[in-house]
Parts: C-alpha cells; structure tokens; sequence
DNA sequence: GTCTATAGATAGATAGAC
DNA sequence: GTCTATCTATCTATAGAC
C-alpha cells in the first residue's frame, strides 16, 4: 500500500521538526509509525532511500507553503510573513538536516540544487514586485541565501537575539534595496 | 595533561571538518587520537562536554581566521576574502554541526549568541569601512546573516551553483548598498 | 509482495583497577 | 589523578518466514 510510504514519510518528518537530524533513524521512525525498523527496509532499503523521500516531500511542502504565503499577501507585508515563516523552527530544523545529508548523499545534493532555484525563482518575482523588469540573478540569489542564513540563526541562537523584528527588517532592507535603485 | 585535551579536541574538530556531525562520535575521536573510548569520558564526561570544548576552540579559530583575513585585506577586496573563507566546506561543516548542536544544548546556544555577536561587530567595522561612521545594527545583522546562509548553500549545493563568483558577488553588493546610501 | 527474527556494528556511560 | 574493562542501549542491514 501506497499508504504505508506516506506514513512513514509523515513520521520520518515529524521526528525531524521536533528533535533533528539526531533523531532522525529508522527505529525511532518505526516506533512512532508503529512498525517494525526492519519493516522500514522494505519499502526504503537503505536510510540514504528513506532520507531521499523525505528530502523530497519536505521540499515539495516548504514551497507549498512559501507559495500559499506570497500568494495571499500583499507586496508591501511579504517580508514580515517571510520572516514568521523563516522563524518556525521545526521548518530550519528540517531543512538544515537536510543540508546536513546533502554534504554526504550526492542525491540529495542534486535535489538540494534544484529546490534552491526554485527558492531564487520566488525571490526573483518577490523583487520584481509585479512589474515586468528583469531582476539581476545575482540579487535573487542575495536574498535566498540570507533568507537560509536567518532561518539558520533562528535555530542557533536563543531567542532574544534572533527575534523576528531582526528578520523582518533585514529581509525588508535587502528587499527595498534590491528592488529600486538601479545600479 | 592538558595536552590530552588539546589532542582531543583536534580531532575532534578534523572528524567534524572531514566527515560532519555525523562523524563525531567519542568511539570515533578516540581512535584517531590513539585512545580508548572510556578514556574520552574522563576528560569529558559526556558528549555534550565534548561538543561544548570543541564549540569554544572552533569558534575562537573561525574569529581568529576573519581577523587575520581583515587586517591583511585593503578594503574593495574584503568581499572576495570573505567569499573564499565562507566557501571551506570544512569550515561550514564544522559550523553547521554547532548549529545543530546548538539546538538541542542551551549551553552552546548561549555560545552560539555570544559568536553571532562578536561577527556582527566584524560586520558593522567593514561596513563603517574606516570611517567613524555609525552602522546600523541591522545592517551588520543582514550582513552576518547573509554569510551564514552563503556558507550552508555553499555546502547543500553542487560547485556549479555555489561557485566563489556568486558569493562575492553577493557580499559584494550587500557592502556596497549597506555601506554608502542613508536611508 | 509483505512482514519478522536476528545478526553484527557502534553508540555513550559507569564502575572500578592502577 | 589517570586510564581500562565492561555493560546496556541503539543503530542499520540481511536472510528468510508468511
């Protein structure tokens, strides 16, 4: 059954959000999909397979959610919800344990290559602002990559000093910077 | 002695710089350093001792590289010195495993507040570029959190997509807006 | 095709020998 | 104070039962 993959897809990401690449093992898995680890191995028979899965349905999400997110927000309150989404730490927790697997699973690497151009391709649009002009590949790639590097603050440091009004006005600032002035 | 403990955490830290978070368990430090597993438990009781020391001698290292780098650097070239220290995969790996650590160990988040504090103040000098100009906390925050992010991308991605060029591009164009136009 | 029992490796920590 | 032997838990993978 197609049923029993997506359970233990479900359960590989809901030990991910909440304690991290650590926990992320086919026995802990199982227990929580209340199945047997070696069960596990059928239908992903090694825990590179299993982690290639859930890489990509946490991809897939994360993009569902931006999307959904720029979607129904007007241009002007983007940063600020960007913001809250890159301040939930179960998403950076994931992502990160990812990034982690992508250092060592030439797979995942390649998915991870993939996601981040979808990733600049958002911002892209978020700096076009609407209008048609053609915004420089390099300032798309800015603003992902701060947008990774505030999501990964957000996991490191304690919450006084990575709150959300520092990410909101640091998105905020790159992303008025960015998308006026000619340069 | 306490050149057990500085044996230790060297290689401690070359199991994180080769093989990641992953890689750094005490079985595995201790072969490299010629010693017995049990043996690591007197020096460090437990793993998170472990991970605590090897935190505080990796961070000193990353500061003392960004030091050195800076004062040896005229200022139009920071950039691309910055790019290339942010793209040592080893460097980001090492990181990014106290990143990870960080979210489960308070202590290290404590660390981790202090560090992210202490480059932030490297930020705001290269953006004040000499002058006794007053830099905006934010701005050396979007700064710091813009290189955090190129580092990780710099490790999830193939080299094609995260080459030096883009980085430097990036920082870059962060210094020049963050550092001339009032806002 | 679906699931289980079991093997074999490695993890971290304690109690105790020198 | 320094180091070791050992215990228990947990991990992933294989071979084979239903």
């Amino acid at each position: 059954m197609d049923d029993k993959r997506r359970l233990i897809i479900e359960c590989s990401l809901a030990e991910l959000r909440e304690d991290g690449f650590a926990a992320f093992s086919q026995t802990k898995v199982a227990k929580r999909a209340g199945l047997r680890q070696s069960h596990l191995t059928y239908y992903y028979p090694t825990k590179d397979d299993l982690l290639v899965a859930v890489a990509e349905a946490a991809m897939e999400q994360q993009l569902a959610a931006l999307d959904g997110l720029l979607a129904g927000t007007p241009k002007g309150r983007a940063p600020a919800q960007i913001a809250l989404l890159l301040g939930r730490k179960e998403n950076a927790r994931v992502l990160l344990a990812l990034v982690q697997g992508a250092d060592q699973v030439p797979r995942l690497q390649v998915m991870f290559t993939d996601f981040a151009k979808q990733m600049r391709g958002r911002a892209a649009a978020l700096l076009a602002g609407g209008e048609k002009r053609k915004v420089p590949p390099r300032d798309s790639y800015l603003l992902h990559a701060l947008c990774v590097g505030l999501a990964v603050l957000g996991l490191a440091l304690d919450d006084a000093d990575s709150g959300d009004a520092h990410k909101v006005a640091a998105i905020d600032t790159a992303v008025r910077m960015l998308s006026k002035t000619p340069r």
